[in-house]
DNA sequence: ATCTAAAATGTAAACGTTTACAATTTAGTG
DNA sequence: CACTAAATTGTAAACGTTTACATTTTAGAT
């Protein structure tokens, strides 16, 4: 494959030229541009992005590290990610932690290994430490997080602001006229899901509701505890008439176990999730959900990453937190509530 | 960043030794080994990818190509290619074609800028000439084909076998007691969807039932055309009592529209689907589907391309097709029929 | 101690760009 | 036409590795 020497020789330039003509510098004249030009077409050259790298500094590269690519959370967020850096000239490289903090390290060891121009990162579940983070920053490599955050606030982040969502899907509850409304809660160490749950509560209070030991109750997509413990509720002289899952996995769950007592939906029981899933719409009844807004949230990661990098000085640190939207279906549409 | 020569120095060594250390060359001595690994600890050196891949002209990346990345039978197969990747210690990168066959060129352009050492591709809606991936080979950089697939046959590729899918989901429904099954069709100058086609016609056939024009009703996801004739159809004094749709989505449209009409699924018209998309065990009833094994064409595909990597001489392409499997669920499990 | 082959290390040139700096050409001015 | 500044082009050294080839060291055999 042809090089830019190929071309200094064939044309009589020099090296230097060439490659002025392929960085867009100004400071050639039209005429030797277009000699150039036309001798790269006939050689069939392409510039080596790598040797250009490689002295540059600058590969053009995004590392985008995410738990698992086939989420539909992260693939959404991806999409976009990529639409906006393909558009600016850049390539993303694509890491999955599974989970897994430790992974999660090796991987940030390898990006930095390939000289990646910065990276976009959804943590893993274990992930605890800022540290790893830090050192990517202190390597000069900036750093954007999404969809969940740790507290750090040197770092830009872009997350969807879960208690106001979990907030919003509780009062929609309320407004259906549910008397007694329970949460099913994720894991407490996941920050987006302790959100949640604090919305979850907040709304409560603010509604003059009662939140009681029972009011929350823990659910694991895993588990069989949770459906059980549901079930006890759903059986007790106060059964819940409002139901507002941290998940949508665990509100079909829920809606398997409120359908197979006899009970319907939403006029026993309504229930909203979490996440509006690309089944929400398919469910029966329609499954109400809290959009994450993954698309937006991708873009704007994105964006906010290409800006960092445009900067020259230090930027300010922005932790962004776009407004969720409560999508009504019919698992939580009452007759004579519809507004 | 420390560089090698840093450590070159600091030890006292050549460059040359030092760079054996970090190649796994044995030919350097256990004891130089475990100075210049000590070394390069103290200095936080991380060997520079882009300089490697530049000299010895492997980059250990691999270039994906798919239209959307959202979309699951792509994110699910991307998620196992990165699984056996990362294993063998190549990155990759992603990028999205957007179903245009222009898209897709310009990416394959880019991708030889980039010198990844091969593709693994799944061709847009648009693309009908092999010449761009036929360049890729003859630039050195081997191609595998998934999901999608393109009539040549000096390209490995992976598919499942859709012309069977179809041959299974249209026997099954037949051994359903179904008397009159229609095919909601998909656009044949996509190759799969045109398998799928005649895959249910062979099927009919050999079971002994006709296949009139009306067997076969175009239908697609974002005309109402489809809908339209379905109806039609239903309300025909000879009405569908089987249907098998060339996708998910379209079947979910059927079941609307057969509800819609106070018809019951699956004792009235019975339906699957193809592609076993996640939410097919929400929908009411569940969706039976072909799967299509995503993963499994992910994994393969990804070792297809390590094995030519690997391989020195010529290697010997190879299509591969994978054995789908209906899954059956409420939409087509009729009573009695239960086998 | 000497010789030899194997093992370990070193030398230096490449990979294909970018870029500071220097040199040359061009165009504008009086 | 001479002079100057601007525009264009050239020179050569980087960027951080890998690797063919050359050299030195080591260990084993005599």
């Amino acid at each position: 494959m042809a090089n830019m020497k190929d071309i200094a020789n064939k044309t009589g330039l020099s090296l230097a030229t060439v490659s002025r003509v392929f960085n867009n510098s100004d400071k050639v004249s039209p005429k030797t541009r277009n000699h150039v030009l036309k001798t790269a077409r006939e050689l069939n050259f392409r510039p080596n992005k790598m040797a250009s790298a490689l002295r540059s500094g600058k590969s053009f590269t995004i590392g985008i590290v995410v738990p698992f690519i086939d989420r539909h959370v992260f693939s959404a967020a991806i999409r976009r990610m990529e639409e906006v850096f393909s558009a600016a000239g850049y390539s993303i490289i694509i890491c999955q932690s599974h989970e897994s903090a430790t992974k999660e390290i090796e991987i940030l060891e390898n990006l930095k290994q390939l000289r990646i121009d910065g990276v976009i990162i959804s943590v893993s579940e274990e992930t605890q430490s800022v540290e790893p983070i830090l050192s990517m920053k202190s390597s000069g490599i900036p750093v954007v997080l999404f969809d969940r955050s740790l507290d750090i606030d040197s770092i830009n982040s872009v997350i969807i602001h879960n208690f106001n969502g979990a907030y919003q899907a509780t009062t929609h509850l309320i407004e259906q006229n549910c008397k007694r409304i329970i949460h099913l809660a994720g894991n407490d160490s996941v920050g987006i899901f302790k959100e949640r749950r604090r919305g979850f509560e907040a709304a409560m209070k603010d509604h003059g509701k009662e939140v009681s030991p029972e009011s929350v109750l823990r659910f694991d997509n895993e588990s069989e505890e949770g459906v059980a413990a549901l079930k006890a509720q759903l059986t007790s002289r106060t059964p819940p008439d409002g139901i507002m899952a941290h998940g949508d996995i665990s509100a079909l769950q829920a809606i398997r176990t409120i359908q197979d007592m006899g009970l319907s939906i939403p006029n026993d029981v309504a229930i909203i999730g979490f996440g509006d899933s690309d089944f929400c719409p398919y469910t029966n009844p329609g499954l109400s959900s809290v959009s994450q807004r993954n698309e937006d949230v991708g873009k704007l990661a994105a964006q906010t990453m290409l800006k960092e990098l445009q900067e020259k000085e230090e930027s300010v640190y922005t932790q962004q937190m776009l407004a969720p939207k409560v999508i009504v279906r019919g698992s939580s549409k009452r007759k004579g509530y519809e507004k």
